[in-house]
RNA sequence: GGAGAGAUGGUCGAGUUGGCUGAAGGCACCGGUCUUGAAAACCGGCGAGGAUGCAAGUCCUCCGCGGGUUCGAAUCCCGCUCUCUCCGCCA
């Protein structure tokens, strides 16, 4: 949500910067509708201050035994006009409520305009490999390595869904493990929160009532319906929804764990075959709450977190500042850590982290007390995976795999590994 | 799933014959006096949002949410949501 007063101050200038992600507005009919709405209300609480007072007199007159006939008649007419007014009312402001909603996130000043072709890479860790002769894909390393079935989990399900086991069941149990430590020892507050969870919660992520459909909703209908979570951050957003917290508590730093699930209707490449795009995966994401002072410097220490997370498992990567029109609707910047997947060539998103400034604060009412002047005022929230572990997983294997096919796996996950160290292939017809 | 109770400001908690109650009182919090400092005591302040205004201010709305009755509702009526207690069922 933005502010409705910048918009009403300068138009100009919002409609500029929302043009560097796309999005094309003229607030020219809003902003009329606007004046009239707010006209319509002067008028009505006058008509209201006329009735409070008028009918604060009624006491006095009854006690006196006067006549209360003519009053009251004209009181009735007065709440007539004054309930159509506050129909009319509730009408455009609900009209208004719906355009803001609509309304994309002002990207930030320092991140490049337009779509994701003028996304800029901020820096590399590590060389990316090539594909040597008789090097597997991941798909294939990790069927062969007995780690992950494909075809049960759709027998189980259906496309998109597959069965973790065996030393894939470990090696992701023991990269969470490695993921909470670090947010443990960082400060972070550990939440496991529900996954099921309510519209609000949708609306101030900022999802909906946009992306409604990519969601696997349960029951309800409208605004009601509940719907299973695509990312703990449509969780932890709400956590201090309609709240006013206090400038001491914060920064305040959580990570939850969830599953994550997403319809992705429409979404499937071939080039994107394995564990590169689910309906189920496992993530563990970081948010923050800060002051707006705080925000920035929040930022990059989730973008550390994040690249720092992909660098202890040794994984080549890269980190990018996403162009304007590439960053959700909600955030006002964000960076992407990318991790290398050797065998389709190219950098795939393991983590996104992006600030949304106070956009979700507004629509979820998180504010806090400023020590200070004793004003409230908005929090800005800050979200980042840290780490998704469906794309990890496909560079582990394939960046560590062994000339025989096998897989070394990474020496900070080995405290979770049960003694696994390598994952050898199993036996054909074995499984 | 069945039966009952309840939802008031940061918190606790008054307020049910509808009318200066946006709401007593306690606590917390902030400022001040006192004190070497702190505590205690005393004095004062202390909900949110909005309209208008340079400002001081004035006005409006909000007592879980949404409707209704009424000249007027935290107070009466209806619907919904949530919480608690008891019973049943169950991982």
């Amino acid at each position: 949500m933005l502010d409705l007063v910048y918009i009403r101050n300068k138009p100009e200038e919002v409609a500029a910067k929302l043009a560097r992600r796309g999005f094309d507005v003229d607030f020219t009919e809003f902003l009329s509708r606007d004046a009239e709405r707010r006209a319509l209300m002067h008028e009505t609480e006058t008509l209201k201050a006329e009735r409070n007072q008028k009918s604060s007199e009624i006491p006095l007159i009854k006690k006196q035994k006067g006549d209360l006939a003519a009053v009251t008649e004209q009181l009735r007419q007065l709440s007539d006009q004054i309930r159509d007014n506050d129909t009319r009312i509730k009408e455009m402001n609900a009209d208004q409520q719906t355009f803001l909603a609509g309304l994309p996130n002002i990207p930030a000043d320092d991140i490049p305009a337009g779509g994701k072709e003028n996304n800029e890479v901020v820096s590399v860790w590590g060389e990316p490999m090539t594909v040597e002769a008789g090097m597997k894909n991941h798909v294939d390393l990790v069927e062969s390595c007995g780690m992950i079935d494909y075809e049960r989990g759709a027998k189980l399900s259906g496309s998109g869904f597959w069965i973790y086991r065996g030393p894939g069941a470990i090696l992701e149990w023991a990269l969470l493990n490695y993921f909470i430590g670090e947010h443990l020892r960082d400060g972070y507050e550990m939440m496991l929160p529900p996954h099921i969870l309510n519209y609000e919660c949708g609306y101030v992520g900022g999802q909906f009532p946009k992306f409604e459909d990519d969601v696997f909703q349960l029951r309800g209908q409208g605004e009601r319906f509940q719907f299973i979570l695509p990312t703990a951050e449509t969780a932890l957003t709400s956590v201090h929804a309609e709240e006013i917290l206090k400038e001491s508590e914060l920064p305040k730093k959580y990570f939850a764990f969830t599953p994550c699930y997403r319809r992705e209707a429409g979404s499937y490449r071939a080039d994107e075959r394995g564990m590169i795009r689910g309906h189920q995966f496992n993530k563990v994401e970081m948010f923050q709450f800060t002051r707006p002072e705080d925000s920035e410097e929040a930022f990059m220490e989730l973008v550390g977190k994040a690249s720092r997370l992909v660098e202890g498992l040794g994984l080549v990567h890269r980190v990018s500042r996403l162009a304007a029109g590439d960053c959700g609707a909600a955030m006002r910047k964000t960076f992407d850590i990318e991790i290398w997947i050797p065998s389709m060539q190219i950098y795939k998103e393991v983590s996104s982290v992006s600030t949304a400034g106070d956009y979700q604060a507004r629509r979820g009412n998180i504010r806090y007390r400023q020590a200070d002047s004793g004003k409230t005022a908005f929090c800005h929230t800050l979200n980042g995976s840290g780490l998704a572990t469906s794309r990890v997983i496909p560079a582990i294997v394939e960046q560590c795999q062994l000339p025989d096919g096998s897989i070394r796996v990474p020496e900070v996950l080995l405290p979770w590994m049960h003694g696994i160290e390598i994952i050898h292939p199993v036996n054909p017809g074995h499984e």
